[in-house]
DNA sequence: GGGGTGACCCAGT
DNA sequence: TACTGGGCCACCC
């Protein structure tokens, strides 16, 4: 499959199924696509996020080194710590924190 | 068609 | 840890 809409739709599904406590990074959503999608990339979810992100729990979807996405970075990290998430400076202490769906 | 940019990623230095 | 270079996809001049 490689609709644009519909590869959007399971990016911002795939987001809101992460668990609080949990993060993803934008290369493991499309990872974890890519077993449907044909065609995808971490810099489509990336903008694809920066677009729609705005419609799901956005601060859970972080980049491969923990950083959260710019111009957001306080609100992302206040939100990650009400619901447990640690940090290591300014990075998401991704060792402990990374989801993947389960492929079930 | 050609060039720049971005909520990306990885390997190398 | 920070910076660089190469690869990536989509969008906008």
């Amino acid at each position: 499959m490689h609709d644009p809409a519909a590869y959007t739709e399971a990016v911002l599904a795939l987001v809101e199924r992460t668990p609080p406590g949990k993060v993803m990074s934008y290369g493991a959503i499309a990872e974890y696509l890519a077993e449907t999608f044909e065609r995808g990339s971490a810099r489509r979810v990336g903008r694809i996020m920066a677009l729609y992100g705005g419609t799901v729990p956005w601060y859970r979807v972080v980049n491969s080194a923990g950083r959260t996405p710019p111009g957001h970075e306080v609100k992302a990290r206040r939100k990650l710590a009400a619901e447990g998430v640690t940090f290591r400076g300014e990075r998401v202490n991704m060792a402990a924190h990374a989801w993947f769906p389960p492929t079930a």
